[in-house]
Order: C-alpha cells, then structure tokens, then sequence
RNA sequence: CGCGGAGUGGAGCAGUCUGGCAGCUCGUCGGGCUCAUAACCCGAAGGUCGUAGGUUCAAAUCCUGCCUCCGCAACCA
C-alpha cells in the first residue's frame, strides 16, 4: 500500500515575538504538501518546530523579568501561542520540536563533540576591539572614530575564545551540490548563493559563544554554548532520534525529501547545513525549496510599518480553509506575492463562494427539488456531457503534475477551471428545462451525477488545502469516505448511481467586501498602537533639546537616506548630525533653517560619518515635517 | 560600477528558458438564465508588453544602453 516515506520540514521558528502571517504561509504550506503526500499513500512525516536559544530570547526574557525558558514556553506552548497558532490553522505535523527539549540538547552536544572529534570544529578566536562597559565584539569597520558606536568609549584590542567549523573545507563540495541537479529550488536562488556567498569564499564559521549562556553547552568546555547553527539545523535529525533515545526512525526518515524555507534562510540550508551532514558523513536532504515572501503594500512586513498581519484575526472572521486557500491559491510558492486585504475577501468570494460553494449548494438543491434527494438509477447520456467528464477525468494527473513541481498554486487553478466547467454545464444542460417534463427523468438524473462525480472528483483533490470543507462536502453529495479517495481520484463514476444528497450548511458565506475592508482597517489601526509607557518627569528632563540653526547642509554620498548638517547650537563648535530624511528636503533648502535636536544622544557612526544627536520630526505614513522655530529664538536655546 | 528580483489593458499575475495571432483572474459595460450563496452562463470595451536602439521574414520573448520599483547588505537616533 505505502509508496514509500516522504520527510519534509518547515524551518523552526524563533518565538521572540508572536508569528505572523508569513510563517503562517510557509507552515500552511508545508502542510498541504504533507498532506497531498499521505493522500497518494506516502508514509510521511511532517516536522515543525522552534528555535528558543540565543542572545535576543535571553534579553527579551530579562526585558520582562522572567527565565528565558519561561519566557519562551509562553509563546511556544502558552494560551494563543505558537501551538495554538498550528492547531488553529489544522496543521498536520507528526512532530513538534524545541530546541529546548532533553533529547535534542543530548544530540547537539554530541554532535558538536563527533564534529570536533574529526576535526572540523577547532578553537581558534575571535579578533576585535571591545567595549567593556558594553560587553560589546566590534569589528574594525563598525567603530566610530576608534571608539564603541553604541556608547562611543574607548575600545581595547581584544580575543575572544570561540569555537569554528571548517566551512572553507566543503566550499567545493558545496558548489557542485548547487550547480548540479536540483538540490535547490526554485533555480533562480541558486545564482545568488553561488555569487554572493560562494564565490567571495567561505570562511569559517563561528559555532560557539561565550557571551551569553542561553544555549546548549559545549561539554567539553564550560563557558561555551552552541551557537546557532549546530544547534538549530541538525533539529532535522535530532527530531528522528539521531544520538538519542527519544527516537528511533533516523533510519526510516533519513534523507529528508524536502526542507521547505524562506528565502531568506535558504543560504543556511543550502550551504551550511549540507556542510555540517557532509562532516557528519550522513546524507544529504533531497531538496531544499526556498519560498517567496508576502509582501504588504509592495515592501516588506515589519513591526515599525504596523502592517504585520495577524492570521488569527483572518482565520477568526473568515475560516481556516478560508484563508488556507487564499495563500495557496493567490501567491506562486516560489516568488514574493503582494498581500492584500481586498485580495483576501475577492478570493474567497469568487472561488470559494461563488464558483465551488455554490456549486455544491445549487447542484444538492436540484437533486432534492427534482428527486426528493436520492437519485434514480437509470440513465441517458449525451454528447454535452463529454467535455465535463473527460476534464474531470484527467484532472488528477495535472494536479499531481504541479504538487509534484511545487507548484500548489497552479495545481489550485487546474481544480477550479473543472469547478467552472460544471457551473457552465449547469446552463447548457438547464436541468430546470428538463425537470419541466416527466420523459426526461432519465435525462436529468445523468446530469445531476455528472455534477456530483465532478464535485466528488474536485473535492477530493481539494482536500490538502482546505480539509474541513471537504469533509463538509463530502457528506452533502453522499459520498462515503473511502469514494474520496486517491486512486478514485481520476475515475468517473464512482458514487452509487442511486446516490442520496443531504442539505447542508453554506459552505463558505459570501463576504461583504466594502464592509469588511473597513472592519479591517479598523482593527490594523487599533492593534498598530503599541502599548505606550508613560514617562517621569525625571526621565523626561533627561532629554536635552536645543534650538539650532542649519549651518550647512549636504548629501551623503551613496545614501540614498542620509542628509548631513552642520548645525550651530549655540556652543560654538558646530556640531554634526546625520538625520535619514533625504527623501523629504533637499539640502539647499534647509540652510538656514532653525531646527530642534536631541543633543545629549551618544555619537553614532552612519556610512562612515559621525553623528552627534538627533534633528527632530514629525512623521506620519508617508509624510514627515521637521519641526522648526521661529528665528527669532537664538541657537542654543532649550526646550522646555 | 556591492548582490538579486521585477516592470504586460483599471488591479493582481501567466507567457520570456525553446522568438510565430497578447492570455488568465478580479473589476467595468451589455445580454441571458432562474437551479443556486444578488450567485451562474454568454458577449464587449480596455494593452505601441518600462524606455531607446540592435539582430530577424517575424521580438513581450534574443542582444546592448538607460529609467523606475522591490528585497538583501550598509547607514534610516
């Protein structure tokens, strides 16, 4: 019966903060995929996780006066947290991984040790001046003026103990897994690795740290915990049982068939970790799959835009298969899509309600209008109904043509250019016609069949990407489980011919589209205001403003955001700010100018050029003023 | 000259590898139908395929220059 195994992972993500609708998309993707592959009758497994060490999880905890193991089993396990999340979106993973977990911190540290042992892990330091105060590593380029460019102290010459793998080593290996065949995909990836990363040369990479200690440590040298790298990426094997007890299904699962990824970390998994199996001597994953990303507004999600989207508000108000089939519906796996609210609700009404919804509803309600709900056998055909039939037939090998391409998105459209066929079939055969006349009895019943076999056929293949409808479906067209099947999947005819339907509920409502994109905007608008702390009065006075006049004004070169000035504060000694406002004034224009500044901010170094405080703006979406004063009012002069 | 991606009817995209009538979805307009979730079906309008040049019988597609947008990297205090 089984096909064989089939191994894919999503990438384990890092619950600093709580996830968004991109992971969102690559987990729900992943999904479907994992799904198609037990539907054919793989024995798959499905693994997703988290990545809960490192600095920034220890200095969020700290921020908030919890361990960082409490602080991350809060967003991992906690109420709305990232298991929520997954059980929300149906997620079908067979295993959920934290790096935090007993058995995988057993396996790294004997990993690190093996890789050590061979020789690819060596001691060796880490060079750079460092600012005590700070406990900061800098490299020669970062420095301001010589000195820190966070507090602008003295820095010494320092080393530090670090742990390296031998990157440089499989440099070659690496390039010809890349070049040939199809490790990574889509291509258009592989060029930016081998030109941004490969070609300059690999160096070797830094696998420990000394400078915080959430993280695994290194047995053999206290002091030293597993940075990154090791740590995260062998999740993929250590989640089969690779040098642990917990599991034992390394053998079955290993290579993995597919690791699925953002682009953005295609060049861990497509260099470094290949590097890190080639040391181990294990083999090595089948494919790495770097997704696009969505895109809000045509640029990227971030916190500081407030446009992060919240798929639990998306799946909350439209339904989980909702939005499940919008993303793989709407965006091609491979390359970025651009994400809109508009886009969102146009989908689900047009396909979903529209097209396959409304199918099933007109399709179930004829049947009980014209038969009381459960056809009678006999038949007549008729040469209007070749085209459906023979579409419906051959849809599955198209569809698995695409699954099997990644290409989930076409795949989608294949199914519904079937759904539409029926819906035009409705018109051409207009059962109302031919329910008019007893004679036709035999007629109208075929009809009605063709329907439902295409609905049974469309769904079945549907089944991936939006699970609970399909079931919903299935039971109003009558057709058993085991009629829904794979290997039913490309045969008309399969439901009895005496099939009897049953009214459901609407399977995906129509949405009012200008309503809801308001009741959206709304809701961004509200959740875009971060919670405010309030200020003492000391903390306040801290901040020292001064009225200073725009001496000279200038570009920076290759900057595209940087203006800098020479202003006069009143001191005597013109003080230099850099401030990223080039987009809204040209220089000329601000010579002269009385403007305010922040001047008690520590230097900062930007594109090579000191800056010595902060002018002061007012920004909102897309607009931004500089505040300026009267020039009555002298240089010099404090705010108050 | 840091690296990469992209510019195709109003919107979002396919087509580019391998030149051969410019295609899909949504929207708009007109018509049809009444089984259905005001849904469905048919038809129409709308594009000098970013731009300038080149190759060719023929260019969205191949070549060269330029412009614009996006992402990465480095600065956006």
């Amino acid at each position: 019966m089984s096909k064989g195994t089939f191994y894919i992972t999503t990438p384990i993500y890092y619950p600093s903060d709580k996830l968004h609708i991109g992971h969102t998309y690559c987990t729900v993707a992943t999904d479907a995929i994992a799904r198609y592959k037990r539907m054919c009758g793989y024995d798959v497994m499905f693994l997703t996780g988290t990545d809960e060490h490192g600095q920034k999880i220890e200095e969020k905890a700290k921020a908030k006066g919890v361990t960082p193991q409490q602080f991350v089993d809060e967003i991992v396990a906690g109420k709305g947290g990232i298991l929520d999340l997954w059980k929300l979106m149906n997620i079908s993973n067979d295993r959920f991984i934290r790096t935090t977990d007993d058995y995988h911190v057993e396996s790294i540290q004997k990993i690190f040790k093996k890789m050590y042992d061979k020789g690819d892990i060596y001691k060796g330091s880490y060079k750079g001046k460092y600012c005590t105060p700070c406990e900061s590593f800098w490299t020669e380029s970062q420095l301001v003026d010589g000195k820190c460019p966070d507090c602008g102290r003295e820095v010494h010459d320092a080393e530090e103990e670090a742990y390296f793998f031998r990157l440089s080593k499989y440099a070659d290996r690496v390039q010809a897994l890349l070049e040939t065949g199809t490790f990574l995909e889509p291509a258009s990836r592989v060029n930016e690795m081998i030109n941004n990363f490969i070609k300059p040369g690999l160096e070797d990479l830094c696998v420990s740290r000394t400078t915080f200690t959430w993280g695994i440590p290194v047995t053999f040298d206290p002091g030293h915990v597993v940075y990154v790298w090791v740590d995260a990426l062998s999740n993929y094997i250590t989640a089969l049982g690779y040098l642990n007890d917990r599991y034992d299904d390394f053998d079955k699962f290993w290579p993995a068939d597919v690791h699925i990824v953002g682009k953005e970390i295609v060049r861990f998994h497509s260099i470094i970790w290949p590097a890190m199996l080639m040391s181990m001597e294990l083999p090595l994953p089948k494919k790495v799959y770097g997704h696009g990303w969505l895109l809000i507004d045509g640029g990227k999600m971030s916190k500081s835009k407030g446009n992060v989207v919240d798929p639990v508000v998306l799946a909350e108000r439209y339904g989980v298969d909702a939005l499940r089939y919008f993303l793989m519906r709407e965006f091609p796996f491979g390359s970025d899509g651009s994400f809109t609210n508009e886009a969102l609700i146009t989908r689900i009404n047009s396909d979903l309600a529209n097209d396959l919804g409304n199918l099933l509803s007109r399709t179930v309600a004829m049947v009980i209008k014209y038969f009381g709900g459960t056809l009678p056998a006999e038949r007549q055909m008729d040469a209007l109904d070749d085209e459906l039939v023979s579409m419906a037939g051959a849809l599955r090998d198209i569809y698995e043509k695409n699954m099997e391409a990644f290409a989930p998105q076409n795949a989608l459209i294949e199914v519904f250019k079937v759904i539409s066929r029926a819906n035009k079939y409705i018109d051409e055969t207009a059962p109302w016609v031919l329910a008019k006349d007893e004679s036709n009895k035999a007629r109208l019943a075929t009809v009605m069949y063709n329907l439902l076999e295409t609905i049974r056929i469309t769904v079945s293949l549907l089944v991936p990407f939006i699970p609970e409808s399909c079931e919903k479906a299935f039971e109003q067209i009558g057709a058993r489980p085991e009629d829904c099947v794979w290997d039913k999947a490309n045969i008309f005819g399969v439901l009895p011919a005496d099939v009897s339907v049953k009214k459901g509920e609407t399977l995906f409502p129509r949405i009012d589209l200008a309503k809801e994109l308001e009741a959206l905007e709304n809701l961004n608008a509200k959740n875009a205001e971060p919670e405010i702390p309030t200020v003492t009065i000391d903390e306040f006075a801290k901040v020292r403003m001064t009225v200073c006049k725009v001496l000279e004004c200038e570009n920076v070169k290759k900057s595209e955001k940087l203006l800098k000035f020479k202003l006069d504060d009143g001191s005597g000694t013109p003080r230099q700010i850099l401030s990223g406002i080039a987009k809204y004034y040209k220089p000329e224009e601000l010579v002269g100018k009385t403007v305010v500044a922040c001047t008690n901010l520590p230097p900062r170094k930007m594109m090579g050029e000191e800056s010595n405080g902060m002018i002061i703006s007012a920004e909102k979406d897309d607009k931004l003023n500089l505040l300026m004063l009267d020039d009555a009012i002298p240089a010099g002069a404090t705010l108050c």
